[in-house]
DNA sequence: GGTCAAGAAATTGTTTACAATTTTGCTTAA
DNA sequence: TTAAGCAAAATTGTAAACAATTTCTTGACC
């Protein structure tokens, strides 16, 4: 209803895949329910190719899968594969934090503080979501540190792909607790600009996850 | 229904990606050049939707950028970013390596064998196409052989993204002596099935190829 | 002679329409 | 009652048409 008189900034092919990616990704759209183009249409507001250029990108981002003739529907992850995309993100995020922590900047130190400290208070407070959106946080903030734009987008595509997964563990009780100290390492690692230690420290949490996953 | 011509096996998206991908890695299209999705279309025979999408995927895989409102060009990847896509490369076929290891079978062995022989012989007859078609069917073995599906199409990608450097590379005077031996040391690894090894003669070979770019 | 602006051509972005395929529901026969 | 078959509806695959944007050309003005 509002009519958007603004200017056309955004265009409505990556309108409409942020849309559909955010349903996904917050669940409104289940595993393995089906994408009616024309149901997303209405939905959206939008003609049908640009629904199906959507989807065909987030065919790409492996969000959605394709059936011949028969649509796309919400891709779903089994447990194996999403132990499969930590222990890719292991590899490359290990590497990440190794280039990261070469290229600490004052104002990284400071950020990667804050960030800190943000996890030390939602864990003494209880705050499982908040816990999970520091988290997040800090794995973007490692990325883009790294300066290593190529791992830095795969990445990107593997954590938006093991969400579900990786959502339900860090509600499982006691998972914070395990978890953050392993966080507060690769913080404490990069403060330090110790290259080998934030790999190790990568590795060693999501090592942890890993086997958090096996035992479910 | 089961006599009929049956000629419609893969869609004219599929027909048309792979098209458009293969002249690329040929070198037909350079980098920088323009892709003109008429000029597409009458060289495909297929309608402006199909090359548009095919123009997407294409993008999603990284092989072409998308200039908004001024259509597609060749992805041209700078010397950093070639660096780049090998240690990522590093990081994931280290990973691919270890599984491999560890899932040799009889069948297996008869084929890095084989592909040993045809190494050394593509080396000593000095064939370097030989020797870079060898090289490449090692890397695809040793990605399926690991079994790791998720690193395995990241993988497929980097490959197709770095085609060109890696092409030029390879016809680098000396250059076969050098690796040959690298990926010699990785087939024994894996016929060992040596885990350790064998990531330790992939990120070996990897290292040598960043170091070589560099100096080149 | 050079610069800027206006219009035309070329190209992309989006919508709509059509064709092919799959799914569904109804009818009919065993 | 159930299963097979055929027709209709729903849905996807492809093509063509329309709209918006960019680029190129041309010509006037300083």
């Amino acid at each position: 209803m509002t009519t958007e008189t603004a200017p056309k900034q955004t265009s409505a092919l990556d309108d409409a895949t942020s849309a559909i990616r955010d349903s996904i990704l917050q669940g409104e759209f289940s595993p393995h329910q089906r994408l009616v183009e024309v149901d997303l249409c209405e939905q959206l507001g939008v003609s049908r190719a640009v629904v199906r250029n959507a989807l065909l990108k987030l065919t790409s981002e492996g969000l959605v899968e394709h059936l011949p003739n028969r649509g796309v529907r919400v891709r779903a992850i089994t447990i194996e594969e999403a132990i499969e995309i930590v222990e890719t993100r292991a590899a490359l995020e290990s590497l990440c934090a190794r280039k990261a922590a070469q290229r600490i900047t004052p104002v990284a130190r400071e950020r990667l503080t804050s960030l800190r400290e943000g996890i030390v208070k939602a864990v003494e407070t209880g705050d499982l979501a908040e816990y999970s959106a520091q988290h997040q946080k800090l794995d973007q903030f490692i990325r883009e540190l790294s300066g290593h734009s190529t791992s830095a987008q795969i990445l990107e595509r593997l954590q938006a792909q093991g969400a579900r997964h990786q959502f339900r563990l860090s509600f499982r009780p006691g998972r914070a607790a395990q978890s953050a100290p392993e966080h507060l390492a690769i913080i404490d690692a990069l403060l330090l600009e110790d290259p080998d230690a934030a790999e190790a420290a990568t590795v060693a949490h999501l090592n942890g996850v890993i086997a958090a996953m096996c035992n479910g």
